[in-house]
DNA sequence: TGCTTGACAAGAACTATTCTAATGTGATAT
DNA sequence: ATATCACATTAGAATAGTTCTTGTCAAGCA
């Protein structure tokens, strides 16, 4: 695929497949489940491959860590500015694309230089209000 | 002390040893961090005491779970309604106490039923930004 | 007194992630 | 087209943080 040439990596089957998979992936997939859907069409693949791919991408602004999930790290290819709605169950999270103007107050800043900001928003989703 | 009877755990030394310690402490302590220094009291504490206390608090609503470090969990003994400001060199948190109006757009609810919500704002602190 | 419940310590087990060493491979220059 | 080399890949070991298990004990209660 000719738009991952300008991420600046050396392609190659994996990491397409990696980038395939994550391409549209409005899931907030974790390492794991990363690794388990591309494992399908490479069998041979390890963990480490996906770890140091997703490092590559996030190193290069292509994709964002989130540290949302207690549990494990979560990786979202939307890279555009947005913020978080959390299910507490069941661990659904949905994109709200939302722009909030925050400035943190000078008093609390403590001299700080602040380059961004994420809003999380915590619910139950319907499908767990509904069962119990 | 009295004031921890209300919390409706049993009381032990070592929980009150853990309760002193977070009481009033600013510093968003990680479970090692608590250990450390609770041990030094109780030399023969163990990790699980320390866990095991931390969820019975975090289940009672006097202690918050912090899902900011990607790396291991923090305890917040500031339940009140605050946000974040953290570096993201030396990971660093301080507390930003502003209350923010924030609403989700129906259009991204998708039927969430929204209870609360968090800002984490990312920047580099003084300290960190001398150093290089 | 005996029962029940919950707390504790110690360490094993587990999970997610990172590291290591050996081998393989895509991209570029030849 | 081929050689080369830096970078990717793999498998497995290592690590870090957290959770679980087992046996023990103390407190509160019938």
């Amino acid at each position: 695929m000719e738009k991952y040439k300008k991420i600046g990596i050396k392609l190659t089957p994996q990491r397409l497949a990696i980038l395939d998979f994550l391409d549209g992936n409005k899931d907030h997939p974790s390492a794991e489940e990363i690794y388990r859907e591309v494992s399908k069409r490479f069998p041979t693949m390890s963990f480490a491959t996906v770890y140091n791919t997703l490092e590559a991408l996030a190193e290069r602004g292509n994709i964002l860590e989130l540290t949302i999930d207690p549990h494990k790290k979560r990786f979202d290819p939307n890279t555009e500015l947005h913020h978080h709605l959390i299910c507490t169950k069941c661990k659904r999270i949905e994109d709200v694309h939302t722009h909030f103007e925050l400035a943190v107050p000078g008093m609390h800043r403590k001299g700080f230089e602040v380059t961004g900001n994420h809003v999380a928003f915590y619910g139950i989703c319907p499908a767990c209000s509904h069962r119990t």
